[in-house]
DNA sequence: ACTATATACTGAACAATGCAGTAGAGTCAA
DNA sequence: TTGACTCTACTGCATTGTTCAGTATATAGT
């Protein structure tokens, strides 16, 4: 009956590590911090720490204040020896869902301008993003960070997302111009140009770098 | 009863608009092609064609080998009307799900061995599908590309791929350096380095550019 | 007083994955 | 020639994860 435990489980588990927090905070928190590494849904983060519970990796009780009553959970000894036991385990490969690059790929059943609203939503996604992430630091400067002895790991992995969120405007960026140059979504096939980007990305060149 | 169309299900249509496939090669097709853009399960690249029939949306029969039998599905007009409708609508926000960052994020619950060895696993899965693409766009220049009028849709897509794994190898190197000059995965916070990287970061400036 | 927004969740339907299982066909080596 | 292995060609079932609607209190602004 114990349920097992998922990638979802241990990353719910190790914010606990970090303090106790109600079910609110919880899923508040790991949108915000695990957005661009670990998105889960609202509803399976609320159900998470209820199956760490079981398990016997947290704790919880019941806060109240007023008429108003939430959940609070801590995690546990055997909480934390789980932790530290799931970091010498395998990871899971990599997964990358992006719909705007599906909607280019097969751009040939609707028009340039359909083809280029699906750029437009992705560099909008993108940089809003973005420009979470460079306030986030500016905050960090000032002291802002909610646990200053980790600072060196968000840190390390905001280069990481900066780097990604650059990378994703800079090619929508060339996405569009390439596209200026179609008369049409369909029908170019392997005209020059595309022999060209091909004959690059064949010798593992970027047409961006150059 | 009919189940909607998800986006999985447009992803299944729109490759059943290149040609009638059977289900097998379908999986096969999706998993391939759609790997970097809309990865899916093999089970469920089994179902969706059998809702596109239900919907409609493609023909089915059954071929005969021998003793094996195979499902064919095909598409129908209605299924291109509904795939060109689904070029107009809004493409969801993309998603990254990367293992190895949240074993980054809360690397201080093991050994600077295990973050490196994350950070392997993430670099070889990467690098092999990196390698994959070089090959592929190689292929191509010799005539290699299965449908010859789509190739600039396609190259453009290997465009982000090429650009966007080369981006994620930089990064792991980057990564693995600034691993190297810590002590131990914890209690680092806001050092000197850490606080010249924050200040690049704040300024929309990645360290990996200078 | 009213409206909007934030807090604080839960149930149920549905979408998607993982895994095991079934079974025919071709290849290669002992 | 028999056995082992891989590829083709799927299906059923249990579990995981998402979406959406619903419930209800608290607080801030107009």
């Amino acid at each position: 009956m114990a349920a097992r435990m998922t990638t979802s489980s241990y990353a719910v588990l190790a914010l606990l590590s970090l303090k106790p927090w109600t079910g609110y905070e919880l899923t508040n928190q790991a949108q915000r911090s695990l957005r661009y590494a670990w998105p889960k849904s609202e509803r399976l983060l609320y159900s998470e720490p209820k199956k760490l519970v079981t398990l016997g990796y947290a704790t919880t009780h019941k806060e109240k204040a007023g008429k108003r009553s939430r959940n609070v959970y801590e995690i546990t000894g055997e909480g934390r020896e789980a932790l530290a036991g799931w970091t010498e385990t395998k990871t899971q490969p990599p997964r990358f869902e992006i719909e705007a690059l599906l909607r280019l790929l097969f751009a040939d059943h609707g028009t340039l301008e359909a083809v280029r609203g699906a750029l437009d939503e992705l560099e909008t996604d993108v940089r809003d993003h973005h420009q979470a992430i460079v306030e986030l630091m500016g905050s960090y400067l000032n002291g802002g960070h909610p646990f200053p002895e980790r600072t060196h790991l968000s840190v390390l992995f905001a280069t990481f997302q900066i780097d990604m969120f650059k990378g994703i405007e800079r090619w929508v960026d060339f996405a569009r111009t390439e596209i200026g140059q179609w008369p049409s979504t369909r029908g170019l096939g392997m005209n020059e140009r595309t022999e060209e980007l091909t004959r690059l990305l064949a010798h593992d060149e970027s047409p961006l770098d150059t």
